[in-house]
DNA sequence: TATTGTTATACTCTATAACTATA
DNA sequence: TATAGTTATAGAGTATAACAATA
């Protein structure tokens, strides 16, 4: 009765899943840096996205406004990010990556490919080119609906 | 430049992403229900599962053993599972449903289907096929490396 | 009035250490 | 000695309330 399929068939509860197991995999890379999952995606957001407000970091990272503050401290402390004034609005505070912190993030977009190697293992090079563009179009559909 | 591509390129990336967001996807079902994303997880793998010994199941479904007592606690105390002793292993815990535990999941089980064809909104039905079969392959080998 | 950003604080979840009971 | 399970507790992460400054 396929009305009562697995849950391992339910796509929610696969993606909370290895969502877990993708975070995983990097903490001991991470450790090593002193940096948590959090920092990790701050740093690659700014990479390649740019400067940004507060705000708009933080609806990326999928992080509450409000905890920016303790989790942004250490790395403006270390000298990795940096947050300037905007003339056109006197609110925003724009956070960019300091020369250090630009370096720190490609350093860690070179060590993806390793590790993504390992997660990736069981499935085709075809099939894997087919997860990433899924998974990128629902993505890119929940951050803008 | 293809090796200084986007973050979004990452499947793990895109993974813990849109892990976070799927769990965030059932969390107005759950708050009506006074569940939390661990007990809804515990109550579907029972469901398809069966009775499972305390560190088998926090296997599964991500938990460090050691926090299975306050998180499996209320489930408990509301009825939904019972734990049971193995006559076969006197250190084991059986952890199973009760017939009001096995209600609830089927009843969440039905509550599936509309909010997984949300999520998957931008996919063909196809699409949707070729990735949850690809979810599931990482997933299992995940699981027994 | 709405938006950007912040602080203080309570709460939840996760990880570290150490222990009992059985195999 | 190894495994199943538990407790106590510290730490990291998340959510609620309230506020200041600017648009």
């Amino acid at each position: 009765m396929p009305a009562e399929a697995s849950f391992e068939s339910s796509v929610g509860f696969l993606l909370s899943q290895l969502g877990v197991l993708a975070t995983r995999s990097w903490v001991g890379v991470l450790a090593e840096r002193d940096l948590t999952p959090h920092h990790h995606r701050i740093l690659l957001t700014l990479h390649t996205a740019g400067p940004l407000g507060a705000t708009a970091l933080a609806d990326i990272v999928l992080i509450d406004p409000r905890n920016m503050g303790p989790v942004v401290a250490p790395l403006e402390r270390r000298g990795l990010i940096q947050r300037g004034d905007d003339p056109a609005d006197r609110r925003r505070r724009v956070i960019s990556l300091t020369p250090a912190g630009t370096e720190a993030a490609a350093e860690l977009a070179a060590a993806t490919s390793r590790i993504e190697d390992e997660l990736l293992a069981p499935l085709t090079p075809d099939e894997r080119d087919a997860l990433r563009s899924h998974l990128r179009l629902l993505w890119q559909k929940a951050k803008a609906p």
